[in-house]
This record gives C-alpha cells, structure tokens and sequence, in this order.
DNA sequence: GCCTACCAAGCAATTGCTTGTTTGGGATAC
DNA sequence: GTATCCCAAACAAGCAATTGCTTGGTAGGC
C-alpha cells in the first residue's frame, strides 16, 4: 500500500487548484487555469477529481478540520482563558501562514459556497468557531483579565477581522513571521482590552 | 432644461448594479443580472453605459472622489493629529453607511480591476490614502498622542483592515449607527495605542 | 497486462455585447 | 386642436468567446 506515493500528484493538483482560487477567487478560476498552471489539458483534471466543487469541498473541508483540532486542544488545556484566547491568537496566524491558500478562499468564498447544500457544513463551523472565541472572550471577562465593560460580540468580530484579514497582505516567508506579527497584533489589542492595572 | 429627471433612470439602474456588484463580486454579476433586477432585457442596459467596466468605474471613481475630498477636508483643519485621526475614521465609518456597495466593490474588486489600465487611478489612491493615514499615525506619536514604540506601518494595516472590513458585516440601518460602532472601535482602538498616562 | 496519467475533440450552457426595431410621451409646427 | 417629429427607453434576436464537463483513446512504467 504505497499510499505516500500514490496521491502526491493528486495533492500537487489541490495545491495548485488552491493557489489559484485563492489569488482570484472560486468563481473566476477556470478548469484550464488549473490545469495549465500544471502543465496538462482541463480534461485531465478529471481523471483525479469528480468536478471543480469537489476540489474547494476537499481543500476547506480538511483545513477546518485540523484548525478546529488546535482549537479544541487549546480550550480543553487547563490554561487560564486570556492565555486560551492567546494561544488561539497564534494558531490563527500559524493557519495563515502554512495554509495561506485555504484560508484566503474561506475568506473571499465562504458566503456563496454556503448557499449549496454541499457546503452547508461551512454554515454550521461559522457558528462553532464564533462560540468559541465568544466564549473564551466572556470567560476572560469574568476572569476579571479582560474589561467588565466590553460589548463581547463587538470585540469578537473585531478580534476575528482583525486576524483573519491579514491574509490578504501576509505573505510566507516575508519579513515577520507569523507568531511575530501575532505578538504585535495581540500587544496592540490586549492594551486596549486587557482590564488595566 | 430637465436635469434632475433626466439623469434619474441612469442613477437607478447604476445603484442596482452597484448592490450587485457588492453582493457577488464584480466578475460574478452578469448584465443579465443586473438586466433582470431592473426588470428589463440586457441589451437594453448599452442605451444607457459603454460596458459593464464603465459601471464599476463611474461607481467607484465618484465615491472615491467625495471620500478624499473629505479626508483632505479633515487633514487641512487645525485639529490636533489624533483628533485628525479620530475624524478621518468616523469618516470612513459614515461612508461605509452611506456608500456601502461601493465600499464593498472596492474592498473586493480593487485588486483584479487595478490590473487593467482604465483602473490605474485605483493604484494611486491606495498609495495616497496609505500615505495620508500614516503621515497621521506618524504625527500622533511625535505629537506624543500615541505610544511611541509602535510599528507605524503595522499600525497602519491593523487600523485599515478593521475599518473596511466592517463593510462585511456592517449594516446600514441596523442597530448601532455608524458613528457608535466608530466609537466603540475608536474606543477599544486607542486603549491600546493611546500613550498611557 | 493492467493501471495511472494524460491527450484530443467536442458539447451544451453562459458570457458580454451588437444590431435593428418598436414604443410612448412630450415638444414643436400649423 | 391635432398632426408631426423626436428621442429616451426598451425589446428581440443572435454572435463569438468562454465556461464546466464528457467521451474515447493513448503512452508508459511496474
């Protein structure tokens, strides 16, 4: 069972596929983009995947599966909730830097690939993923490590866009790493939200 | 010399396709699209435009136009350079309220459209409105306004992106007002860039 | 001799846009 | 008053290009 193997081409496929919808999104990809980034005809790309959707499907699918795997770890350790939402911080930006591509199509192509049925899972790992950054934000609130007076949903959406916007400028392998700008980005926030003392 | 009514079909059918545009993407709206929202047949929309790019472009060519004259407003008056700063996000706060399709289409489309010669001008502004929002950051700390250990250019992205991104979810006539939600990002903002003192 | 990886050709649907024509209401001429 | 003209606004039909995908076949390594 030479598995290693057998599905490298598969993969260098999906990576190349994922490049591209990420650089211009799902829609504006065609099937001969693909495959004439990897150097074969569009039909090609059929004899490896049942159709384009199925190509996004299997990209986001397994992406949000080994994040929420981080997350679920992180939530369940016995730190205190700001080290939580700290370490949740930094596996965020950890995501965009070695999966740039996945997160920049979740990013640009979520809301219409949630309305087919196929991606209706998206929908559902939305509200997963909100509860629990709102929740790590409550229970830091009433830790007492963050202000009392904070309009939670406010500060997550703040916290989410915050982060997961910095896909469309951070690049792999640029100047600052990613758990360094991670460090920047939460100095700068936790200043403005951590309860002062 | 009817100007007011003459012009109003035009304006409808570009306020139709700019919602479209923000809702889909601008490559992802087809004038039939735009055709069948107005209620008439594609074709007809070449009686009133050149082409679907003249759409985006009238569309954003005047937004920008009115948002930068405003900044230029708020950066020529006698305010100290945080409240410069203060003003112009509020500004920009009010225009994702008023404007929000093309705030939306800008944040979206800017990218892919800049490639094109017709959208050069894009390229220009996103210079100029980097270097206007700098240059503030930059007085605020010699000013002594902000904490003077910060990476201004860093700064810079992390306060753009959580302006315009707020055109994700931001909705016109919603709960908060533009200018709370401004307040309240202003407020949680500064905590953490404002000298401590 | 089988299986992975590919090519060659093409189909039905959708795309932006063009062309020629029709409609209906207001200004103008008589 | 009404006949004439005009013109904005739309329709009807279709074209060339591009889209995702299918089908049937071929090359080459294990």
């Amino acid at each position: 069972m030479p598995e290693a193997s057998t599905t490298t081409r598969r993969d260098e496929l999906l990576a190349i596929a994922g490049k591209l919808f990420a650089e211009r999104g799902f829609r504006n990809t065609t099937v001969r983009d693909i495959a004439d980034a990897a150097g074969i005809l569009s039909g090609s790309l059929y004899h490896h995947f049942d159709s384009k959707e199925s190509m996004v499907d299997e990209l986001l699918d397994t992406f949000q599966q080994q994040l929420f795997d981080q997350y679920d770890e992180i939530v369940a350790s016995d730190r205190s909730p700001l080290e939580k939402l700290d370490a949740v911080v930094r596996a965020s930006f950890a995501a965009i830097d070695a999966h740039h591509s996945e997160v920049a199509i979740f990013q640009n192509d979520a809301d219409f690939l949630a309305t087919f049925d196929r991606f209706a899972y998206l929908i559902e790992r939305n509200k997963r993923f909100q509860k629990l950054w709102t929740g790590l934000l409550r229970e830091a609130v009433d830790a007492g490590e963050l202000r009392a007076d904070l309009d939670v949903e406010l500060v997550y959406r703040f916290l989410r866009d915050t982060v997961w916007v910095a896909v469309s400028w951070y690049r792999p392998g640029g100047e600052l790493s990613a758990d360094e700008v991670a460090t920047q980005y939460l100095s700068i926030l936790l200043e403005g939200i951590a309860s002062h003392g």
